[in-house]
DNA sequence: TTGTTCAATGTAATTGATAAAATAGGAGTA
DNA sequence: TACTCCTATTTTATCAATTACATTGAACAA
């Protein structure tokens, strides 16, 4: 592998000449930089990216930090659309992304030391579990953050609209016809599950319907097994005539979940039950029946993940706060319109 | 942050000898071993990657590459469990895993530049088209490279039992009945396509069954759109009387894409014709009807991958060949026993 | 006492790049 | 001609570790 003293020894110059035409210095005349340009491109150069990092303390490496007692990792249907697009977009920027995880070897190091360990320039923090020390470790500390569903200290967070998408699925509920909608929601110390769930009330509000709690219920985890288990107990509470006409559940594995537990018990969806989901993961296409569902972005999550953490790391300043990121409803087979003319 | 030289300071020695504490040389005493690692934990040190790396030229970080012009990346749910598995294992060893595109910033640079100047000690490539220059001048470099469902030339390979999985498949098949059994198979370029393919005949083959090349077709890719297109062409091959009672899919999205093509045209599944797909991604099971498939291990595959390139990077030998992981069938809803006791 | 051996430790070069400071040399000015 | 100014370039220190080699000093033998 050449390096820059191979170039320089080739084109009669010195390794700092060199150095300063490869990373645009004004101050080399023209002739100079034509030369070692050529010459680096004939030698095959690839700078050193280890020497550079450690004389400038930038690695153009950005960390993935999945909260790993959530158990979120790369099965996660919508968190790893998410993080494609994030990587492929940071890429752009000439970052690369490195999974984190909070050992090293077989030792427990938590993510901070293990961020400088690699010295990443900043980290996309994904997880859902606001109470994780380690990860409130690494916000506190200098490396610069991005999340996405969590709520932080002085860092920077992407979320959809959450409250919008359940008054949309609401309103789709509403327009045809159902009255009685219940919700199955996600853990209550969640953002997802929270504003999903106030989205939930207040879209009833804006409908002139009551928020009654027995027609909601609280999942222990966004995971299908539990939720399963969660909705048998829950339709337990009513009779045929109270049971709602629609559910609007917190995220689509839930829905699915749902719809799986109302058939086993003899329900058909939609013909009996409507169903409205939340992400608008790959499972909600292909499964039967296609699950109508609140689309979250998950490139435009990906790429402004990216911006922002580019941004706060190039700019020194760190945009703080939330930033939304508009849903959709994507209209498909789990609604049946119940409205009598 | 500490570096040794703090830690020599306050322990009152010399760097070198704070280095090999560290490094567990064994010229050191006892009691200068005990000073330096009490104060290098009191003082918080965490090793500069960098400076070693510059050293040693030894990085600990192996690279992921995607085929990009196959358009499989972290949406795709079977390699993403992989990778999933890969990483998390050869995180025991002390390595992280780093993505590796085939452009720096927005320059093309190919895969060996990228690795090169990230300076990764091994290389996991993922992907399924054989053609890739990109990924041969990769392979054919010094870096340790082990792939999954790809062969190459002086490349470990970790592939499932494809034709042992077709084998099982047809056999349940025959089991419950059926014989005239279609296949709908994967490109014949990639060793999955082709290989389940092989095992399909050869599965006939075993049951004194007749291959027939009509019952056989290839799907442009193993995508859920194209395979749905083609299904519906193969599909008017057939009467009423011909259609094959079952039909063995080389992929579980491409056996979904298949009953849905079927539904589209009025069959049902199982009803009217049984599936077996392969692979056991989620969807498998939670799509309706459940799909009967074929699993391949994704954690094994994945710990393989590690275990191999570990293995590869730290003896300096490269291990060989195609190392086969066991494949199962899995029941569940989509196989109709339609034997006439 | 002198010399040898060996364990423990230290010195200093090295890795490849960056960057602050120094220098060379030509143009312009008095 | 002497001086300043400026551009182009080089020198050198630095980043944090590793490691070959040198050194120290104690134990032991002759």
């Amino acid at each position: 592998m050449p390096t820059i003293y191979d170039i320089a020894k080739a084109v009669g110059t010195s390794a700092a000449t060199v150095s300063k035409v490869l990373n645009n210095y004004k101050d080399v005349s023209p002739a100079t930089r034509e030369k070692v340009l050529a010459t680096a491109k004939e030698m095959g150069y690839v700078p050193n990216l280890t020497a550079r990092s450690l004389k400038t303390n930038r690695s153009y490496l950005v960390g993935v930090v999945f909260s790993e007692d959530m158990g979120i990792g790369l099965e996660h249907q919508f968190f790893s659309v998410v993080l494609e697009h994030f990587r492929k977009h940071i890429g752009k920027y000439g970052y690369d992304t490195v999974f984190i995880n909070n050992t090293l070897g077989t030792n427990k190091i938590g993510y901070l030391d293990h961020c400088k360990y690699r010295n990443v320039d900043g980290v996309f923090i994904i997880t859902t579990n606001p109470g994780d020390v380690d990860v409130n470790k690494l916000v506190e500390s200098k490396i610069k953050c991005v999340t996405t569903d969590l709520v932080l200290e002085n860092t920077p967070t992407i979320i959809s609209e959450n409250r919008e998408g359940s008054r949309l699925a609401i309103k789709h509920f509403y327009d045809n016809g159902h009255r009685r909608i219940g919700h199955i929601g996600g853990q209550q110390n969640s953002i997802a599950g929270m504003e999903r769930y106030e989205g939930y009330k207040s879209g009833l509000e804006e409908h002139g319907l009551e928020y009654n709690e027995d027609y909601y219920v609280e999942s222990p985890g966004f995971q299908y097994d539990v939720t399963y288990d969660k909705v048998l107990e829950y339709l337990e509470r009513f009779s045929k005539k109270t049971i709602p006409t629609a559910i609007y559940v917190a995220s689509d594995l839930m829905a699915i979940a749902t719809i799986r537990a109302l058939e086993k018990i003899g329900y058909h969806v939609p013909e009996d039950i409507s169903i409205i989901g939340f992400d608008d993961i790959s499972l909600a296409e292909y499964s039967r029946p296609a699950l109508t569902t609140i689309r979250q972005k998950k490139d435009l999550i990906g790429i402004t993940v990216a911006d922002t953490l580019v941004k706060s790391i190039e700019s020194g300043e760190l945009p703080t706060g939330i930033i939304r990121m508009p849903v959709e409803l994507v209209v498909r087979d789990t609604v049946k319109n119940i409205k009598v003319e």
